[in-house]
RNA sequence: GGCGGUAUAGCCAAGUGGUAAGGCAGAGGUCUGCAAAACCUUCAUCACCGGUUCAAAUCCGGUUACCGCCUCCA
């Protein structure tokens, strides 16, 4: 069974979903008015493992995940770039995906943009303010959050005991137009000049919380499985999404809330976020180290853990990686002159190793303990791999279920790395350095082996004969 | 002020009553002509104080330090 912690009662709970094999989640995607930084990341990939991880039990995931793509940053970029909202998105969402692809996460089942659902947004906001759950204020409307009863319940707030304006971010002259300074616009009036959508209010546009509530009901339904996004979004943003589905449908909005830990950069472990601006952006980052050892050492951290990001700890992440990817290696490699037959008791061993794998991962996703199952896969895979007569059924089970494992983390294989390069010069060096080392001649085939170590190929010798890869 | 989260070896980190998983780095070894890869061995009494218990990293009380949210944030 599968228990996951929910933020609504603050402690692990077995996951029922609401249709049987099918999982339906959302998740809170990025503002986009820059580069994606290596938090926004994080929760990506979070998410994303998670979302892989049901994928192994065997359920369907409808996977939603939105862009917000009008709002005051959008605006304020688009002006400082002399460009329009609509560009600065296109462009931004772009690299959204190029970004979360190097990263390797999979693609949502939708990705709605809150401009393309306007009209849904402008019949949420009515049906609030019929509701009597929201009211307009000189071309704005503003959710009446002391009529929802239950707000706060997520924060574990009491509306009396916000300290009003402690963010200090809150506008004055927004103040100013609400019944109660915990209200919160659904709808804001354009000024002159900015992006704007005719609505019952004069032209203007969503508030910041309300196209979450909008497109998760329009593309999952009134109540969903998962609610998920980071721990900044618990408080106003979650708590705001909730209350407005809740007023509007009378339906629980999601059952479980999951929120990702932050990243933290330098030495006192500050959150790295945009507004601090001590964020390295994923476009950056993967220039200068490979996208697969990010994904790797962010996915090896339980979701609602902090991440310390600094080099040692990326280090560390791709040593592990490629122990990995040794191993797949090592069986690859020996499938060349395996016999027929399986080993049964390499096949019992690996049977445990799953469940240690499921067992660990069914505790909200426990992927310390989860991968800690795959190391010792590796070692299993490596320690027969390196008899002296191997199986070819025992190596591909083992290395399939490698594969399979670690898939969940969003590792994959690069069968061009083991290689069989069929590059002919290398391939004549390496002959060059065979013959001379049955020679004993040495002092030329390390040169040779020198030489190619500086072409990024390395050379292993091992009893089943000379292999190579790519460094 | 309100709410929440952390504190385990040089580093990352698992572990909610029964005597400290795993990984990285380090040390020693096996294999190798030498390497590489791999394997083996080795490396902690759990922030502090007090309490409960036959037994606590784990429960209770207290202390300290750090981090986050309280309408920009993943």
């Amino acid at each position: 069974m599968l228990n996951v912690f929910n933020t609504l009662t603050r402690q692990k709970e077995p996951f029922k979903p609401i249709t049987p094999g099918v999982v339906k989640m959302y998740v809170c995607g990025p503002t986009v008015y820059n580069y994606i930084h290596i938090g926004n990341a994080r929760s990506a990939i979070a998410f994303d493992t998670i979302r892989r991880y049901f994928e192994y039990l065997g359920y369907h995931v409808d996977y939603v995940s939105n862009f917000t793509d009008v709002d005051d940053k959008l605006i304020k970029r688009a002006a400082a770039d002399n460009t329009t909202v609509p560009a600065i998105a296109d462009r931004f969402i772009e690299a959204f995906m190029a970004d979360t692809t190097a990263i390797n996460i999979e693609p949502a089942t939708a990705h709605p943009r809150a401009s393309e659902n306007i009209p849904e947004i402008i019949a949420f906001v009515q049906d609030l303010i019929t509701k009597g759950y929201a009211y307009e204020s000189a071309g704005d409307v503003y959710y009446r959050a002391r009529k929802f009863k239950k707000y706060g319940q997520l924060s574990d707030q009491r509306i009396d005991d916000l300290e009003v304006g402690a963010s200090q971010h809150t506008a004055d002259e927004e103040t100013n137009r609400k019944e109660d300074p915990i209200d919160f616009a659904l709808w804001k009036t354009a000024k002159p000049g900015e992006i704007s959508w005719d609505s019952p209010w004069g032209a203007g546009r969503p508030g910041w919380h309300i196209e979450c509530s909008v497109m998760a009901t329009k593309y999952l339904g009134e109540t969903i499985d998962i609610h998920g996004g980071g721990q900044d979004l618990e408080f106003p943003h979650h708590e705001n999404e909730i209350a407005q589905s809740e007023a509007k449908t009378g339906k629980t909005f999601a059952h479980y809330w999951l929120h990702n830990g932050f990243v933290t950069v330098g030495d006192d472990n500050e959150k790295m976020s945009k507004s601090l601006g001590n964020f390295v952006t994923v476009h950056d980052i993967i220039k200068q180290i490979d996208p697969q050892i990010l994904r790797f050492f962010m996915a090896t951290t339980q979701y609602r853990r902090p991440i310390q990001y600094t080099q040692g700890n990326l280090d560390e992440a791709a040593n592990n990686l490629s122990k990995l990817q040794n191993a797949y290696r090592n069986l690859t490699f020996r499938l060349t002159d395996a016999v027929a037959g399986t080993d049964e008791a390499v096949m019992a061993q690996l049977e445990t190793l799953k469940m240690s794998f499921v067992t660990a991962m069914n505790d909200d996703f426990n992927v310390q303990n989860g991968i800690a199952a795959v190391y010792e896969l590796a070692k299993l895979a490596n320690v027969y791999a390196a008899q002296t007569e191997v199986q070819a059924a025992t190596l591909t089970t083992l290395r399939d279920t490698l594969v399979t494992l670690a898939s969940v983390f969003g590792v994959e294989f690069d069968e061009a790395a083991n290689n069989e390069l069929a590059d002919a010069d290398i391939q004549a060096l390496i002959d060059e350095r065979e013959a001379a080392r049955q020679a004993k001649d040495f002092a030329k085939s390390d040169q040779i082996r020198d030489d190619l170590k500086a072409q990024g190929i390395i050379l292993e010798d091992t009893p089943q004969g000379v292999r190579f890869r790519k460094e």
